[in-house]
DNA sequence: ATAACACGCAACCCACAGGTTGCACTTGAC
DNA sequence: GTCAAGTGCAACCTGTGGGTTGCGTGTTAT
């Protein structure tokens, strides 16, 4: 195990957002994802960056949940994991059903008052 | 105006990744979704930081397309806009889709190589 | 057995995001 | 006309996120 115990979805999508929030993070999942399965140094000499680095990244990614290591033998091989990400995507979703949903009412009822006053 | 100049939804939705990594950030965004309305100075006596500092998440927000302002005599009005929340709120759906997929067809050939060498 | 490969840990560096304070400038109220 | 409210701009401070290097530990190959 490695993230999430229980708590809602509120702790998650926080997560989620800050280790989506960085360029290099979204590219290591891009290659992750294209690739299946990759180890920290394979995904360090793809990119400008240290292993170290890469370590240091893939320990926040796995802390949202969006992927996970194993180990084989001596290498540590990573795959994504769809599910925080679909947990956020929805949470983001609804997020903006509701805005749109107030900025709806809100025009409604200036219409209504406009309305009134003329 | 204030941001989006065209240029594909790659660069807004890292925009708005940034802008929504930061927990103030998405309570300004919750307090103007209340209100549908909100000043720097209102929103500043609302949370435990300075105006300026809320204007400069707000300014962000602003780059992101998360909000726009409007000057209304000595102030300046803030709205939330949900377009750039929902496109991004799209992509990350999509992208949680594609993930599934290559999972899928990794699990799948995994099964039938397996299945061939027993 | 030993060399090579991959990982884990720790110390360290530095740019910058988030925050503050102070002051000048408009705009509205009285 | 004058005072207060609200904004805009700039300088400044500080913690920390992203990065590096160095070294010790396991594991596989030869």
């Amino acid at each position: 195990m490695s993230a999430e115990g229980g708590r809602g979805p509120a702790e998650g999508v926080d997560n989620v957002l800050t280790a989506l929030a960085d360029p290099t993070r979204r590219r290591l999942l891009d290659v992750l994802a294209a690739q299946g399965d990759a180890t920290a140094t394979t995904l360090a000499d793809g990119l400008p960056i240290s292993r170290q680095a890469v370590v240091k990244h893939l320990a926040v990614l796995d802390a949202a949940g969006l992927v996970s290591g194993a180990r084989v033998g001596r290498e540590v091989r990573y795959v994504v994991r769809p599910a925080a990400l679909d947990t956020t995507a929805r949470w983001m979703s609804t997020l903006a059903a509701d805005w749109d949903r107030r900025l709806a009412t809100i025009k409604r009822l200036a219409e209504a008052a406009e309305r009134e006053e003329s």
